[in-house]
DNA sequence: ACAAACTAGTTTATATTTTAAACCATAATT
DNA sequence: AATTATGGTTTAAAATATAAACTAGTTTGT
């Protein structure tokens, strides 16, 4: 098999497109609200729920809920083993990357 | 939005594990055969041809099919664009790891 | 006070994509 | 001549992604 890229090692909860906004994001920030997070990575409401759930699932992110005033809040926060998994996926990919362009 | 990680930018039809597998391992060899190619990429026939045909389609992969003695045998090679295309997607996941990581 | 519009999400129906099993055609082997 | 192997394609089922529809409550305008 290549020795290049095998693609079964590569985590797909990490891999999708707006997953990987999400945890880039969350990197970057101690925590965020759902809005602001919604925003940043450019989704909409829906899908950032649906990808927020796998997340926090796998245990890559939290999820806070509380009332700010009289409003729902909902903060996300990356988890060690969510930064783990990001830093392991751009390990992968830039090694990959170097690899394969010369 | 996020000056880091804009995932709209992103080719899906690149980013697909299987299928980056498959460009990385065409930008190594001037062709490989239908066979070696799902050896080197680890996967089934059914997957390799569905997925060498989103390939083509964009124009990413030209395919040549010929009979060698009674044999059918199916050639792949990586275009222009999907060279250009590969080089594309690796400086910008490179850039994004770099950014991330810091 | 009441309705309309807005905020903050979740659920769900639909569309898309991925996967491998089933299939087809032919060749080689026992 | 029947079974097995080769070289794929088609397709049915499973998984995933997306946005529309829904829920629950709040603020605002009249």
């Amino acid at each position: 098999m290549s020795k290049q890229f095998d693609h079964t090692k590569i985590d797909e909860i990490v891999h999708s497109r707006i997953r990987l906004s999400i945890l880039a994001t969350l990197a970057t920030v101690d925590e965020i609200d759902f809005t602001t997070l919604m925003n940043e990575v450019n989704t909409t409401k829906g899908n950032l729920s649906v990808h927020l759930t796998k997340l926090e699932n796998k245990g890559y992110v939290t999820i806070k809920k509380q009332f700010v005033g009289k409003k729902p809040l909902t903060t996300c926060k990356i988890s060690e083993e969510g930064l783990n998994a990001l830093k392991e996926y751009l390990d992968m990919v830039e090694e990959f990357a170097k690899q394969t362009k010369q």
